[in-house]
DNA sequence: TCATCCGAATAAGTATGAGTAAATACCCTT
DNA sequence: AAGGGTATTTACTCATACTTATTCGGATGA
């Protein structure tokens, strides 16, 4: 019988909330489970046949799943043992899926947090090699970026990309491989800090405004050292806007 | 026709040079092919039938390796257009499996001064960090470690799994999940250019242990700029070893 | 009583074939 | 020449049969 039920929803690297495939519909539902704690580590799932069933896809469908969580450390199989959730350590919390579907599931405090500081260890530096070795192609992009972001502060959804796109030409600047395979965690975090900010506290959404700018000069000026010290106030400021902005949000849950 | 002819070697994140399933092999061998440069990004695989009988394999497991490289940003599937090699931006550098094939097939030098960049831009901030935050147990493993390091410098394979904790211990000590999630980057990393170093350079080998004891002490005195310090002249310290290793290496291969 | 081996049961792994659905290329019509 | 529809190619899903690995448990022997 197939899955007429199963909503393809939630997913994968290049379409953030649709997913094609069957079987990545299957594994970001069980990736939700996981990550949402209905299936804790250690715990055994029920046997291929009867899980699949109980989705009601086919046991190639859930197995291809299972792959892929497997792939991305959520899940180990073993003949006869069943197939088991991961403890937590072996998950790849930065493969970009993993990282995205936690910020689905009401991410801890904690975790955000931890974002923020991987953050704040590799963008600063990032920033100090981008002043020592940008071209004039990633200079023309910090600097398109950074005018997008100037122009309209109100069309939030271009200021994000803006914003986006400005820590990615960043990264690319530093020609460092291994760096720029950070983008998609910290695209991922910035994203989710800026789609919180924008509802809960929309005002102190234009104060990075400066840091921006601050950056982009020093980086300009190839003054590794200002770059680094901006870009880490710059980071610092969005982690205290971003929890401000969770502390916004309980309040107003709180009196509604 | 089953496939008694392909060995089963190479692979996945709890064993590092043997795959259980024949779908892990197969994605192995694919993974090797793409990042190997034989089969370049934008290319078009043969179809799944074609493909899979030429690997003398099911469908099923080339399709189930197929969604682990897909997983792991390597290859994309689309029906009529068939599975092609990704642009290398989108491949998961920073997945484990992902990197240790790269550090199989004769990385670049790029590449790894890149991850070293990487390691150059976290480790610091994360002893910092630790230097803050560790708790007695934490203390207590890199205390274990470094022992162990200072026991017996010519065993090199102690020496390396002394290594390997003493950097994983101190980014457990952050207590910063996305942090402690680099540590099979940088894990990687450390085992590749001490097995290249051991071989290439063995006089060197043991140099770093004055690093790894202020590291050390400094953490202990919860001094974090001291840590943050030291950690960074250790990392800077191992990629010029490391360096020197790959020219000794080639030199030597030269004069043979 | 304990240890050891062997067999049975269970779960994942692999293979095959049939049929579905999506994307593209091509041809036909206007 | 442009538009739309159809055929084809490809991956996707399903169902089923069979294989292999692992573990549990009981029988056997010391």
């Amino acid at each position: 019988m197939p899955a007429v039920a199963l909503k393809r929803a939630g997913g994968s690297a290049g379409n953030p909330t649709q997913a094609r495939r069957l079987s990545e519909s299957v594994a970001h539902k069980l990736a939700v489970l996981i990550i949402g704690g209905k299936l804790r580590p250690g715990e055994i799932l029920p046997n291929e046949d009867e899980f699949a069933a109980s989705l009601s896809v086919s046991r190639t469908a859930y197995r291809e799943a299972v792959r892929m969580l497997t792939a991305k450390g959520l899940l180990a199989a073993k003949p006869r043992a069943g197939t088991k959730v991961q403890p937590r350590e072996k998950w790849s919390l930065l493969d970009p899926d993993v990282l995205n579907w936690h910020l689905e599931v009401e991410p801890s405090h904690a975790f955000i947090v931890s974002l923020f500081e991987l953050r704040e260890a590799v963008e600063p530096s990032a920033a100090a090699l981008a002043a020592q070795r940008h071209d004039a192609a990633d200079l023309a992009a910090i600097t398109a970026a950074l005018r997008h972001l100037e122009r309209d502060p109100e069309d939030s959804p271009a200021v994000l990309h803006a914003d986006l796109a400005f820590h990615h030409a960043i990264l690319k600047a530093t020609k460092s491989d291994a760096i720029i395979a950070m983008s998609p965690v910290i695209g991922s975090t910035l994203r989710w800090s800026v789609e919180l900010t924008i509802v809960a506290l929309p005002r102190v959404h234009g104060e990075a405004l400066p840091f921006h700018r601050g950056i982009y000069e020093a980086i300009h000026a190839r003054d590794a050292q200002a770059a680094e010290r901006i870009m880490r106030e710059h980071i610092h400021a969005a982690i205290r806007n971003t929890l401000a902005s969770l502390a916004a949000a309980a309040a107003r849950r709180g009196e509604t």
